[in-house]
DNA sequence: ATAATACGCAATGAAAAGGTTGCATAATAC
DNA sequence: GTATTATGCAACCTTTTCATTGCGTATTAT
């Protein structure tokens, strides 16, 4: 009944900014790159896309903002990659959003069936 | 290990369009208020909020093409409400995307214990 | 019939998002 | 020390987004 993760009550209107992060298919595709390959460089995320290097770079701050990513200086290169602590918090909010449209929907299916 | 619903894969750059509805404060709490009170017209979904009714059907209209509610006309109303089959869609992006970061949080993990 | 209600459509406007180019600066390689 | 590489910064442009106002139309209520 309940998810795998332990759900703290988050205001749903918080997570608004974390959705709109995740509202680009650049920035998803970023996510994806650092998931499979782990931390990276700028320059290295940005080999194969078709915007150019700023553009990823703004991209991977947004995602940075929303809390998504982190980014530490290796020398001359800033390297990026997730954020495992508020990548829980994320989770959260999505278990949370998830959970309430289960119990609307399992309300649904009570109101149809009782007709 | 595996999450609660049968999960298709799905090209999560597909699920941009859908995270991106998702990403502002008034749709959120529009979904909410759906999951909630079930059914409702815009004019009762306007009500309460600090913006015009107009800017709230354009919110449900953008729902919509998320393909997270559907509308139907009932008399002089529109009544909309959350759509549970595309619902489900919705909760499997979410679902991969989360598996996504499972794995990458498995393989970090395991990396920073490695050394 | 007439009034009130619920909505659609269109024009407009301010602000944010997504992207580009050009140039400057810091770090590394030779 | 000079060139190369990786990034930062800033100006600028176009498109979208969010919200408004004004007016028209369809549907119900009286």
């Amino acid at each position: 009944m309940s998810r795998s993760r332990g759900t703290a009550a988050v205001n749903v209107s918080e997570a608004a900014p974390m959705f709109a992060a995740l509202g680009d298919a650049t920035r998803l595709k970023l996510l994806g790159r650092l998931s499979v390959d782990g931390p990276l460089s700028i320059t290295r995320l940005s080999e194969g896309t078709k915007v150019t290097r700023q553009a990823i770079a703004r991209h991977l701050y947004v995602l940075g903002d929303a809390g998504l990513l982190r980014h530490a200086r290796r020398g001359r290169e800033q390297v990026w990659s997730l954020d495992l602590k508020r990548l829980e918090k994320a989770r959260q909010y999505v278990d949370q959003v998830a959970a309430q449209w289960d119990a609307a929907a399992e309300r649904l299916r009570a109101y149809v069936e009782d007709r």
